[in-house]
DNA sequence: CCATAACCGAGACGGTACGTCTGGTCTTCAA
DNA sequence: TTGAAGACCAGACGTACCGTCTCGGTTATGG
């Protein structure tokens, strides 16, 4: 029994095509100012809704944000880990396409971006690894590869993939060039 | 008679009593109140100085901050990494030290104040590593660990640094609670 | 139905109360502090009022000063033209009172400060006439002169007007020091 | 030799080069930019000398322009006061080519100009009148005019010139279009 | 079938900080 | 000692957003 209905309160309903034309105009806008060049009353005006209509329901610039980061409308297209039975091929692959994706033009301050929301919001750091699917699917790679024996049976998982990916994240934040062996030298750093 | 002084160029010089009391004030406030709410007119008035002499020589608050750096008055009291031959147990014990300091209540946002600075400037970016004493310190140790052989030959250095610190730095960004393995873990999550 | 109604714009209505205090504040600062010494920010605080609103209704500080001139905030107890049927009486006396006016304490710098305005802003320039009720009421009396055959019947009176007032505005330019017979000079030099 | 010179003071003596070069480019500045935005920095550099060389000859900008006033180089061209032994024609003529001087592109603003100076400063208000020759050519014509008969003999010469000139400067503050028959009406308006 | 209540857009409001500009003072160097 | 150069403090400029609020208008229940 659906209890939870209970007395449906008067008035109108939440507009979910105003909702919607917020968290895609703050994925637009991310995408092309970066997050701290991000307003609120940038994004109000690009969705075409008043200012008024955000406050009523998000409490602040990285609440937006961290709602358009789990509907998927920031990061739209994200590398995925192969799978081919190699887990460090796989990893190293993986590494590749990330660098690769962020040294495309306009993508250049897309980590930077993605790591300043999650500096200010507790939320959206949190988020970060849920949405970036990095748990998700690098772990359960990690944790099959220590099933089969690939790596040690106490390798702490969650710190394994934060090494690898912090590492990622510091190389970004750093503008080194992209060197042809970034991505093998930082794998090779964890599994020696 | 040192020609090289060349034409010395006429004017008043510049008052190094306004430069440090601008980098002083500056690492006053990050302290108490982080990068993103830290402001030129608030540095200008904590350091008795006007706007204009900071715009003079400063492009920008991150200048400011990236000087602030590394004049070493953004982090006075760093812990250091002990020697005492056994490199895993000195990693550990290193990055023990540092969880503590952010531990510390007031340096809640500090690791993610410097972040975001980063964030924003390439400079600090790059400093930040040079500034914390990374690159100088633990490299050292680690590639004493090497030569002993302690490490494999062929461990990329830098990579093996940055991964680690980004391992920390992600950690901190969760505001995961302080687990007392943590520093363990995250050592082990590398040298498996 | 009230088609004449139109399409009332939406949003929040202009306050009333912050136009008011805005005017009434300029009045205040420019009878102590003159026209160049008057400022967007003093008069913003003196207002209690944020700076923006200024902006929004006003272009500029000339334009704030011709509001509050139209408004009779600036120049609150102006003389009056008496009427007694002489109109040389009538014109000495007015100017008398006007000398008197300019003579007191605190109003040192007040026609320089209007003269001021008027050179910076068009606006200030034409209202200063009407507002100062000169044309309203002066020439109303010159004009009833003529008809009484008091003046003759081809009298520019614009122009004698403005004669009359430039000549006063000139003297107290000059910072003369008043003279007892300065009204009557004046109005001799133009009814002679 | 004028042995009277006494001991002349030590050091190097005042640059005549600079001072010029101070009002030349005051005079330029003026006639292009207006009174008020004409700025201290400005006439440095166009001068080509530091402020500080002027902040230590003159106490303000008014100072500046008056100075550059009375070394007549504000206002080249003046008209001069025509004798032709008929006062109302001679008046007439000399007001055309004062409106016609004040209509001429680029000469906009030059009334309103000198006007803010003079309301800026006494002493610019008081060599105004000198400077634009006003007292000494005109006061003498009037003077001639009066001892011809041609005019009241108890005329305060004085006053006239004042409401002849006032009657001129307000009619320029207000911007009205240039009318043909303005000259002839101003003049009527006193001498009538 | 209203009345109520919550929604929506628009936008005014008091604020804070921005980065620039000018003013007036000072210090340093060269002549 | 002067003039040129230029750093310094001070503070106003006009702009951009902040987060709150008040409007007039639009749905959708519920009495």
């Amino acid at each position: 029994m659906p209890a939870s209905a209970g007395v449906r309160r008067r008035g109108a309903v939440r507009s979910e095509e105003a909702r919607l034309a917020v968290l895609e105009a703050t994925g637009r806008l991310f995408a092309t100012q970066g997050y701290d060049h991000l307003t609120i009353e940038g994004i109000a005006a690009e969705a075409g809704v008043s200012k008024q209509t955000i406050y009523r329901w998000w409490s602040s610039k990285s609440a937006v944000v961290a709602d358009a980061l789990i509907e998927d409308l920031l990061l739209p297209d994200r590398p995925v880990v192969p799978d081919t039975g190699d887990i460090r091929a796989d990893l190293i692959a993986w590494m590749q396409d990330l660098l690769d994706l962020v040294a495309q033009p306009g993508n250049d301050g897309l980590v930077r971006s993605l790591v300043a929301a999650a500096c200010e919001s507790t939320d959206i750091g949190i988020r970060l690894n849920d949405a970036l699917g990095i748990t998700a699917t690098v772990s359960a790679r990690i944790e099959a590869a220590v099933a089969a024996g690939q790596l040690p049976a106490d390798l702490p998982v969650i710190e394994f993939v934060r090494a690898l990916v912090g590492g990622f994240v510091l190389h970004s934040l750093e503008r080194s060039e992209p060197a042809p062996e970034a991505a093998e030298r930082l794998v090779r750093a964890l599994l020696h």
